[in-house]
DNA sequence: ATAGATTATGTTATATTATAACATTTTGAT
DNA sequence: ATCAAAATGTTATAATATAACATAATCTAT
């Protein structure tokens, strides 16, 4: 996967981000959702449940899937992460401050996924949801595919 | 789920086009994969794989789970059905012999599935695509809602 | 028409993903 | 300090899906 320059510093502004998005709201963010916010943060692929589960389990070997499904469905639920449905796994959202339709540009080779948001989408999807008088609450978009590096290296 | 006049019809008329998929591609319809496509024809809505098997071993008890997903990975492969992902559940294609990319608008009151071809969609997703310069291989679009019929009604 | 190759199906077992239900602990509000 | 609410712990199981190997059906080339 194209790595950052500094991805401490994106984990580090996903866990401020989600600190104020809770502050603001007056929920909690307890050390297990931090915890597992930045596991899914740890880099720009999507995390998979078990595979968060596993790594909880070697410091304690206690820990059972609810206890991360719950932290999962509480940052979904404040839009601090996203779930992708097309994988079963999920990804931090990078604007939690701003919640929008997010849109994915997922790469197979890589699991670099990008996360966009983006008028002329939104725009599209408005147009043809009002055409058929459709009242859309939840938009799944994922687009599988080659990533610009993944191109090039291939 | 709104209903058609004659779903029937709807239903041989999928059965018809599978046919001439495969006859085209030189490809074998058998049995089960007929029976399959038909399930989950049954109606408008999304067909869970375990409810397929349900049906299935109450005509032949030994039925197991690999049966039922061998023929479904089958039919997608052929674009006779799609599968929703947000659901995790499978759905007719109502243009097999035209296979393009599919957008689907969920109603989560009624299930009715409506699978839309939509060049606005289309076209705004393609240059989203080509601005990352990423190679778009496959396209999940799931749009979950009300459609109008239950926004009427409630 | 038949041997060998290919495709499809049968079968066993298990992997992966997720939730229900209830007990206990922690936190927040009064 | 007490009660209510929220969070976490725990047990059990549901729901979704696949790997791996055995057998059967069909197709292809001779």
């Amino acid at each position: 996967m194209h790595i950052c320059y500094k991805h401490d510093l994106c984990v580090e502004n996903a866990l401020k981000q989600a600190e104020m998005v809770c502050e603001n709201k007056g929920i909690r963010f307890t050390e297990i959702r931090k915890k597992i916010l930045a596991m899914v943060w740890q880099n720009h692929g999507a995390a998979k449940a078990y595979d968060i589960l596993d790594k909880l389990r070697e410091k304690d070997i206690s820990t059972k899937p609810p206890t991360v499904y719950r932290a999962l469905d509480f940052l979904m639920e404040h839009n601090l992460i996203h779930k992708l449905n097309s994988l079963n796994a999920y990804v931090g959202c990078s604007h939690p401050l701003e919640p929008c339709a997010c849109y994915f540009l997922i790469c197979y080779i890589c699991g670099h996924v990008h996360e966009c948001c983006n008028e002329t989408i939104t725009s599209a999807i408005l147009k043809t949801t009002h055409h058929y008088q459709f009242k859309a609450k939840h938009v799944t978009l994922e687009i599988e595919g080659k990533c610009q590096q993944c191109a090039q290296e291939n």
